[in-house]
DNA sequence: AATTATACTGAATATATATACAGTATATTA
DNA sequence: TAATATACTGTATATATATTCAGTATAATT
């Protein structure tokens, strides 16, 4: 943003406290009046000049057609959007995160750790589609029914998490076109990477 | 706050919306394109009745002089979540209004103005659950395939849009239980609130 | 020394806008 | 049955408003 003059700057909180009283935008004349020119000249040189610098919009042959430019806020670092990768676990090294989204950490309630985009329909009758992303918070204390994620060798999977007994569980889809996962594990290593406390989807 | 016609709200929508736009309110003229009217007078007996119920006050001789009553705060990051009212269009009247969420406006792409909680499975099948916070973007931009928020009559609902032909339009749930909606625009008076542009669940 | 930006006054004007007036029509209320 | 509220079209007009033009003056750049 360019540099700014007092005047200009008078103006400038002119306008926003005249919205803020008023719920619109004020004329050349009210600037007048407020600031104490006298000529509605003066009101629009100063408009052109913020208009010129970016602070404000101006829609021409429009009353009172001026609009605030409100100023970017710098985003600060959000909360990693991480693919479900092939081979290994979803770690959060940065070559796996897609990109990062601002959003705050109780979001979700509890909070969490990152965001996971689901690949393939298999949790489609929880509502879980395709490109969702599920917020993933990283713990072990999985109950049976919460939706999990997890790793069975090298394959990372999005479930229903069903103990059957202290040595088998059962990974479960929601999705009559997919079978159920049951596995030994004195067979079988499985990790729990975390479960699912939330989802976000983009259109 | 006293009782408001169909036609009424759509007026005071139409004004919420234009400000949030354009960071000014309407003309009468401004109104009547919007909506579709042919008179300014149109627009200024409805204005003239939302001023006397008090849902907006008028500055007499002043251009663009309307100013919501209840405005809803832009904050930075804050958007209202809204519940499916049974008695007229989900308003971003505050008693409407459950609570804010924290989230960039930028969150789901182009941006929208609120969030809906979802009741009912009808759009299941489309990973629409019960109690989802779905993003409604304030528009009349809606193509086929889109998943709207309706209004009929005084009934709210989530539903995708086809256009059959410029007289007849279908409501489509996502849920085999559930039974299309068939609109003749001749008989039945819909509006469309808006559509959904993207999805939240908190578990 | 010439140009450009800032900071005003003052007058003039095309048009953007609010608003009144005259109608038509339907539904609701007293 | 009359009165009132709603919901419009259509025309007209006083005035509110943006915007240009003509000046004056100071300070900062080029």
């Amino acid at each position: 943003m360019k540099e700014i003059t007092i005047q200009q700057n008078k103006v400038l909180d002119c306008i926003q406290e005249y919205i803020n009283k008023t719920g619109f935008p004020p004329t050349r004349a009210n600037i007048c009046k407020e600031l104490g020119f006298k000529s509605p000249n003066s009101a629009e040189t100063h408009l052109r000049a913020l208009e010129k610098k970016g602070f404000i919009n101006i829609e021409s042959g429009t009353s009172r057609g001026i609009s605030l430019v409100n100023p970017v806020e710098i985003e600060e670092d959000g909360f990693p959007i991480i693919g479900l990768v092939a081979a290994g676990s979803p770690t959060l090294a940065s070559e796996n995160i897609e990109k990062t989204v601002n959003c705050p950490p109780t979001f979700f309630g509890s909070g969490f750790d990152y965001f996971l985009r689901v690949r393939g329909l298999s949790m489609k009758d929880a509502g879980i589609m395709e490109d969702d992303l599920i917020a993933v918070k990283k713990t072990q204390d999985i109950r049976n029914g919460d939706i999990v994620v997890a790793r069975i060798e090298d394959e990372v999977t999005v479930k229903y998490f069903e103990r059957k007994s202290p040595e088998v569980v059962h990974l479960i889809p929601a999705n009559e076109d997919f079978k159920n996962i049951e596995i030994d594990l004195r067979e079988t290593e499985i990790h729990i990477e975390g479960k699912s406390v939330g989802l976000i989807r983009e259109n």
